[in-house]
DNA sequence: TTGAAATACGACCGAAACAGTCGGAGTTCT
DNA sequence: AGAACTCCGACTGTTTCGGTCGTATTTCAA
């Protein structure tokens, strides 16, 4: 149903979370657990993730717990999600090595191709920083209509 | 993940085969699913759900199977795969009524909606017709580019 | 040095959605 | 009327998802 799993969803809230509170030090997986109602468990395994391709820093110990290595004005959603849920395809029938496993005869697999790489535009200007609070939403307006008025070129190029 | 179904997939190449084959006659699903080497069965409920809808008109009997309702150039892929999968959200926290089942401090569900609202423009502004051929796929360009230029008083309305 | 607090990592289990299969009902042509 | 062909709805295995548990490791503080 084209959906995003709940562990993307808890991996933006953290990252949002991490960011809104980064002038107060690291935030351990319990207490942004505890922030939104997320099984603390649950949380960690997805933060461990988040650590683990870079995006946050983890530290060991008491007082410890997980800060942004970078400016959330950098990080876009789609980072996140693609180091929660893995690389997305829109179709299921294109695999990483771009196949198509049902068969040669397939031929929406390229139109669908624009589509995704459509989508993942849209992901990559959505920065973590934009997803603070209200006011903000306006901003990712203007930065989704930027999207593609701005990169016709770019979309072209993939084709 | 982000990736539709694979009865979504088979749903846009039956509905592409029927707009190829629109000139002759109804073709039964057995047929498509030959064409496409997809269960026979498993696209003739798809082919159900779609008829149910109203996309295709269905045929019994000798010499029966499935043709397009209308032209090929006003049905949207959206439809199709709202048709088979269901209505799509991007985030698995909002539901139908607009709810957050986890918590009320969730604030980037309004983010994603626009996301959600960006990705539904784009499938809106793919039609059937234009996934026929790789020609065609310039034109899909020039759709996506449309979708978000043209349309950014509808994205703010949303909001 | 000892213990508490926190992450790191893997294995496990129940639930839900997915993909595909089976028998039955309806329609058309001969 | 009968046979062939098709659509139709319910059913079952399989995979994925979501969450839990247990254990090891690291850090700081008393």
């Amino acid at each position: 149903m084209l959906k995003l799993t709940k562990k993307a969803d808890y991996g933006l809230m953290a990252m949002k979370h991490l960011a809104e509170h980064a002038d107060q030090g690291a935030c351990s997986a319990k207490d942004v657990a505890e922030a939104y109602g997320i099984p603390q468990e649950a949380l960690a395994k997805i933060l461990q993730r988040l650590a683990k391709v870079g995006l946050i820093r983890s530290q060991h110990g008491i007082n410890g717990g997980y800060t942004l290595t970078r400016d959330p004005k950098t990080i876009s959603a789609f980072e996140v999600i693609k180091a929660i849920d893995g690389p997305l395809f829109i179709t299921s029938c294109v695999t990483v090595r771009g196949e198509c496993g049902q068969s040669d005869r397939c031929t929406i697999r390229e139109p669908l191709r624009k589509v995704n790489e459509s989508i993942e535009q849209v992901l990559k200007n959505i920065k973590i920083s934009q997803m603070k609070e209200e006011p903000e939403v306006l901003h990712v307006h203007e930065h989704i209509d930027k999207t593609a008025t701005k990169k016709p070129a770019e979309l072209v190029t993939i084709s």
